[in-house]
DNA sequence: CTAATGACTCGAT
DNA sequence: AATCGAGCCATTA
């Protein structure tokens, strides 16, 4: 990590991430538009990459934008991150969120 | 330096 | 309605 100027998408991909509310849910998408880039969104997937080995982070509560835990598989476990939504309140069936619409946290309404 | 890939999403055909 | 392609930013080869 001797570099500088890595950081700037993921410094603010990890604020809103670790912002998520517990048992809530959201999308690479949406946090990447909510950022002003939409088109990032493989950006935010990437930034979790690197976040996920950071436990602040809680790259499980963000999936893809219908609720399918496609990066499941780069946990520690491929059941890490469906284990930790269910115990987070939310549950997953066939690695998908059940009331994803519901679970669904928007920060561009919720912290505006 | 150029090319290709990646935990995505939307628009067009 | 379903399928295909393009766009976006950053990292790696």
């Amino acid at each position: 990590m001797a570099k500088k100027d890595q950081y700037s998408f993921f410094e603010d991909v990890y604020a809103v991430v670790k912002l998520i509310p517990p048992g809530r849910v959201t999308s690479y998408g949406t946090i990447a538009h909510y950022l002003g880039a939409k088109g990032s969104a493989r950006m935010v997937g990437w930034a979790m990459n690197q976040a996920h080995t950071d436990p602040k982070v809680p790259a499980h509560r963000v999936v893809n934008r219908i609720g399918l835990l496609t990066g499941k598989h780069h946990f520690a476990t491929p059941t890490a991150m469906q284990e930790r939504l269910e115990k987070e309140g939310v549950k997953v069936v066939d690695d998908q969120v059940q009331d994803f619409d519901q679970r669904f946290w928007n920060p561009t309404e919720e912290l505006e």
